[in-house]
DNA sequence: ATGTCCTCTCTTAGAGGA
């Protein structure tokens, strides 16, 4: 079975490709952000007709994200990271799918670093740490999985030396990141490909994708019920290089049917 | 500083976000 996160970066400016990448490459669960859709634009009639279930968060303008599944309806556990009630972006939805808990999340980017926007950032992740906690003492399998909006280490960054100032690679985010995977989460692409360079995002500017100057910012976190079913990891990197396509490609996991 | 692409609006150009 595949799991997936797609950053889709506008889930209606992008249907095309994502209608593409699914019926190519029919991965069982997905996850999805960067929906910058209201609520009641969501386009579920494509995605059903597609073969999925869906559930999501929108926000206009911004935000948004979604759980695909065409293994059975997502049934939804929480649409809202705990922690904080005067939040009101949509960036995080959980549910549970194939007995397998999905937790699907957009960290936020942060920048400018330092400011506001990174204190929110930082304080998220805080929020998301706690959380996970909880989840990670689960007795079900468990995914944590999409847009965290961090380079984890040196090798996940075309250029480092550029970036250290930017809030996805400041010491405090990678930091953060540490502090979450140390609870015993397994990071599934780094485990499988170490030492690899692998990236899940390349910026529209200066043609960063024909340069392969790119990023790895989405993750998929793994509890140890999951990690033990864990097969291959990859990235659907070609879809990046389709017209009209989002700023991240594809990342996914492949884990044994029980 | 810049580059590009998305969405929304006091809309067909500019702002905000990434």
């Amino acid at each position: 079975m595949k799991i997936a996160t797609y950053n889709v970066n506008g889930v209606n400016g992008r249907l095309p490709v994502l209608l593409r990448w699914l019926k190519e490459t029919s991965p069982h669960i997905v996850c999805l952000q960067e929906l910058k859709a209201p609520q009641e634009k969501f386009p579920e009639k494509d995605i059903n007709d597609a073969g999925y279930d869906a559930i999501w968060h929108g926000q206009k303008s911004w935000n948004g994200v979604a759980i695909l599944s065409r293994v059975g309806k997502p049934e939804e556990l929480r649409r809202v990271l705990p922690g904080d009630a005067e939040d009101t972006h949509s960036r995080y939805i959980e549910a549970t799918v194939h007995n397998i808990l999905i937790g699907c999340l957009y960290l936020p980017n942060g920048n400018p670093a330092p400011g506001p926007k990174f204190d929110y950032k930082l304080g998220w992740f805080e929020r998301l740490t706690v959380h996970a906690k909880k989840l990670f003492e689960m007795k079900q399998p468990v995914v944590l999985a999409g847009d965290y909006n961090v380079m984890p280490t040196e090798l996940d960054v075309y250029k480092p030396e550029r970036w250290v100032n930017d809030a996805l690679f400041r010491p405090e985010t990678r930091a953060a990141f540490k502090k979450l995977v140390d609870q015993g989460w397994t990071d599934s692409l780094r485990k499988l490909h170490p030492g690899e360079k692998i990236y899940t995002f390349w910026d529209y500017f200066r043609d960063a994708y024909g340069r392969d100057a790119g990023l790895r910012i989405d993750h998929l976190l793994l509890n140890p019920k999951m990690d033990k079913r864990l097969i291959a990891a990859g990235v659907d990197r070609n879809v990046r290089g389709w017209e009209k396509t989002s700023d991240h490609a594809p990342t996914w996991i492949e884990i044994k049917d029980e």
